[in-house]
DNA sequence: GATCCTATACTCGGATAGGCTATGTCCGAGTCACCAGGG
DNA sequence: CCCTGGTGACTCGGACATAGCCTATCCGAGTATAGGATC
């Protein structure tokens, strides 16, 4: 999985708690990474709608819904695409013994538990919200760092 | 993930079925897929202790254990590896707000919510067997296939 | 004092290099089976 | 007929190139703001 998204998460996270859009470099400062790659992460969130940009002096990215309707999932996805890490090649259908097409009505049994966990994690990434990510942070963070965190995203 | 592990699977699948050493070579032309990189994934089982290699004329691969007591999961992490897909940088000790490492005392929320889906993942996986795939196989495949395959393997 | 215009500085977005893991390939060391020769 | 030694071919195992993707970076297009001049 891409290293990308762990920083998305945590700026949907910060996004969440500032009311007003924050620009992406003071997110890459905040959390000590790359600007200019954290800029393409946040542009594939915009693509996937999940954040909305704001052009020119005190521009920056916002949320477009609320914390509670944004998924775990949607942002793993935002950023490392939708496509399942399982991809059958139908190995059936190839070498000396190939079952013809005709006769290949039922799925591939690997595909089908391969399909069957990746459900199985996606279910349990869509069970978690932005919002339950935010409560959890704010009950293990000091109120200190968050008021500072505060101050920091409007200086 | 691995292209290797859906290769894996069906040798293992294919193993259980043969009695006796199958040599990688067979197994790739059976797939019809490239001998030298099978060779490579076969090691791999070998290493996780999932397959015996027997040396010189008439070797091969045999399972180590009976189809029923190896999981899915277990030929995943043994071509793939078992170390997690997400790997948590700690974000929240970097950057200016960086919470001192006395503070963080607790797991970050986001990374655990991904083991949490890890976990799922790897619940489903080890959940199904080689036996039970072999099972499926045999439920969908044509008796004449079966046995033609038996006769692949013994040429 | 209010309004309009301009210049500025700041924002995002896409196009552009580098590094690393996964993919694919090859050849050598070791071993078992077979066969010929001898007892 | 049985045993033994040698030969041969076949097996796996690890070391070696290649490609595609993830990581990281840069500069240009566009815009809201701030300030100043004008009415």
């Amino acid at each position: 999985m891409s290293g990308g998204v762990e920083w998305g998460l945590h700026c949907c996270v910060v996004l969440s708690g500032a009311g007003e859009p924050v620009p992406a470099a003071k997110l890459a400062e905040l959390h000590d990474v790359s600007p200019s790659y954290l800029a393409k992460q946040l542009q594939l969130l915009s693509r996937a709608g999940l954040v909305r940009s704001t052009l020119g002096q005190s521009g920056g990215y916002v949320l477009t819904r609320p914390a509670s309707e944004i998924t775990v999932l949607d942002v793993v996805e935002a950023i490392d695409g939708a496509v399942p890490a399982f991809r059958c090649t139908e190995v059936r259908q190839r070498g000396p013994l190939a079952t013809p097409v005709e006769e290949c009505t039922t799925p591939c049994p690997i595909a089908r538990v391969m399909d069957s966990a990746d459900n199985a994690w996606r279910q349990s990434l869509r069970a978690v919200t932005v919002a339950d990510l935010v409560s959890e942070v704010g009950r293990t963070t000091p109120a200190e760092t968050l008021s500072l965190a505060r101050a920091f995203l409007r200086s």
